[in-house]
DNA sequence: ATGGTTTTTACTGCGTC
DNA sequence: GACGCGGTAAAAACCAT
């Protein structure tokens, strides 16, 4: 019922502001009059039908981001949650009328069908609690893994290590969220295809510090083994965000090794050890990018790249020496 | 909690366009 | 004069103990 109090609304909003701004309703092919479907988000042309705008609706986010807080800031995934009910609203839910997408009716063998289908999602939507639980968390982990661009077998793991989690009683004095995003994260760093907390924490719905004391938790409990990230794994990512080419960043996974032979990068973080290979690299092959630039792709301070980038030129010199 | 290490913040000086 | 870069000191964050 709310569907057709808001077609209603729209179309009489719509109807307002074609009266406002007559002028820009002209069809540019023959004059006519131009009316807005939509229905179909089109602008079309009375007298020869010609569509004169497409898709009006704006798939891209609300706001752009400058720099690393303000990302932190505006990011927002997902569609908005209630608490009303039992898992947000992030399940599935099928309609109560017997309507198909267009508000046609269906016919009685479909209707039959919906109503097998209403019945079974709703014994799943209730059976369990820890079915639910479950279902929240691969709901949460799919959602964030989708907004880092992580690929299928990192979710795959995750829900792994999530239903471990759940298997042995983890959970209790946790939050759902927070033991989803460890796993997310942990998932992605077993992949070689890490994503700092800073990455992690800006499309979770809980903070830095308890992902990263779940995490360890998680990694303690269930014995995962994982190495620290290898900064090589932030090479590509750091490189196409600065519009490098495969040179710079072949470069940089070379700077990067030899600095890994010479043992210059034990105690230092992964992400400020990339983004210094990513700027040495891309001085040495005189594609310049600003310090600034890198810092702010790899969310790392000037300062550390400066320090790091010394030191990779240095076990560089070293390397050549030999 | 503590101490050692790393990273960040803030500031300053230098050279270049 | 703004910008990129380098360096430094002090604060903050991190980690193992």
């Amino acid at each position: 019922m709310t569907d057709t109090t808001i077609r209603r609304f729209t179309d009489e909003t719509e109807h307002t502001e074609e009266t406002e701004d007559e002028s820009e309703h002209v069809c540019p092919e023959c004059g006519g009059d131009l009316v807005a479907d939509s229905e179909r988000g089109e602008t079309v042309c009375e007298e020869c039908g010609l569509v004169v705008e497409e898709d009006e609706i704006d798939p891209g986010p609300e706001w752009r981001a400058f720099d690393a807080s303000e990302k932190d800031e505006k990011s927002r995934v997902g569609a908005p949650t209630t608490n009303m009910m039992h898992d947000k609203g992030l399940s599935t839910n099928i309609g109560w009328q017997d309507k198909d997408a267009y508000g046609n009716s269906l016919s009685s063998r479909q209707r039959e069908k919906m109503q097998r289908l209403r019945t079974w999602n709703e014994r799943f939507r209730t059976r369990d609690s820890k079915e639910r639980n479950l279902k929240q968390a691969l709901g949460e982990i799919d959602r964030m893994a989708s907004a880092l661009g992580l690929p299928e077998n990192v979710r795959e793991t995750a829900s792994v290590i999530y239903r471990r989690a759940l298997d042995e009683d983890l959970l209790p004095g946790r939050s759902i969220e927070g033991v989803a995003t460890s796993s997310l994260y942990a998932a992605a760093r077993q992949a070689g295809t890490p994503r700092s907390l800073d990455e992690i924490s800006a499309v979770s719905r809980v903070e830095k510090d308890e992902i990263a004391r779940t995490y360890r938790y998680v990694v303690r409990e269930l014995g995962l083994e994982i190495q620290p990230a290898d900064p090589e794994s932030y090479v590509p990512r750091f490189a196409s965000d600065l519009d490098l080419s495969d040179e710079v960043e072949r470069r940089a996974r070379q700077l990067l090794q030899n600095a890994k032979q010479q043992g210059v990068h034990s105690g230092k973080s992964p992400v400020g050890l990339a983004a210094a290979g990513v700027y040495a690299a891309s001085l040495l092959t005189n594609e310049k990018v600003t310090q600034s630039e890198v810092s702010e792709v790899a969310n790392i301070s000037e300062v550390t790249i400066r320090n790091r980038y010394h030191e990779l030129l240095e076990a560089e010199e070293e390397v050549q020496q030999l």
